[in-house]
DNA sequence: CTCCATTATGTTATGTTATAACGCATGTAG
DNA sequence: CTACATGCGTTATAACATAACATAATGGAG
């Protein structure tokens, strides 16, 4: 048991569906869950934390799964442009999706302290960013909505 | 002219002012607008648009005010926590502040071809963002919200 | 005015994050 | 079987950012 979205929760259980998910995605979409991604995504999976590119790496290559920085970040661009994975830009790490198969505008709150990550999910279509967008003939391909700050517990501590 | 959300203004008037109103800003709160401060904010203003750290450090160098990049960063940690800058996550790019003297959360509509930047205010206690924060007991320090896409002008060029 | 503490700057080196480019291997369709 | 697309191994380097320490300028207290 460890926190997600700051609560306690039956993780193996979580990582074990998140995966059948990923790989029934995969055969819907004809993606390839090669060995390499799909270990990247379990180690993310693993934490509810952001881990760096540089993280993972270290993870891949203690099991012999690649030595070199673009093991990691192929790996990442995979799973990121598959939507099973988001990069976090206030961190510059990598989070595992929590909400693997809805249609993505997640926003995030981090903690910095312990940076464990709880994943909301907003609706694209509303909200002030989409108005402004509407409103100046902007189109928006991707959006970054973080909140950087202290989850409960690291507030506890402090 | 240069676009600033996209549309025309009196650029030369926009950049007075918001010098003017930095200076002010700094009396008032007894922050010191060195040269190299106040210069790179003049470069950050000279363009609506992001520029990387070391872009700004290549013009200040040019200038001779300073060649080693803590140069640019510590010019930009003072703007950016004065509130007269703002980093652009989604970029690893900064920009000048377009509403100075309000308090801030700032929202951004980028532009991935041109990187032009347009920033709208939002309101801090409103929005899902606080909400869930509200909900789960979380402190928010900073918030990034960021849509990545493309500006008018750049949609009609493709 | 002088001294002191604080803040700013100069400089070297290094840490961290990310990608380019190339060749080989493997899987799949025709 | 061949041709093409995709994935992987590897080397090198680009791009972004900070640590650490020395020197200098500033501004307030006495």
């Amino acid at each position: 048991m460890t926190p997600i979205g700051f609560e306690a929760h039956d993780h193996a259980d979580c990582v074990r569906t998140t995966l059948e998910q990923a790989e029934k995605v995969c055969k819907a979409r004809r993606l390839r869950l090669t060995p390499i991604r799909r270990r990247a995504l379990e180690i993310l999976l693993a934490e509810h934390r952001a881990l760096g590119a540089y993280d993972l790496l270290a993870v891949l290559a203690a099991e012999g799964l690649g030595t070199a920085p673009p093991v990691a970040y192929r790996a990442l661009d995979f799973l990121t442009s598959a939507g099973f994975a988001h990069k976090i830009e206030g961190l510059n790490a990598y989070i595992a999706c929590a909400h693997l198969g809805a249609d993505h505008t997640p926003a995030f709150l981090i903690c910095t302290a312990c940076k464990s990550v709880a994943e909301a999910e907003t609706q694209t279509t509303k909200g002030r960013l989409a108005e402004a967008a509407r409103d100046s003939g902007f189109h928006i391909e991707r959006t970054v909505i973080e909140a950087l700050g202290l989850c409960p517990a690291c507030q506890d501590a402090a």
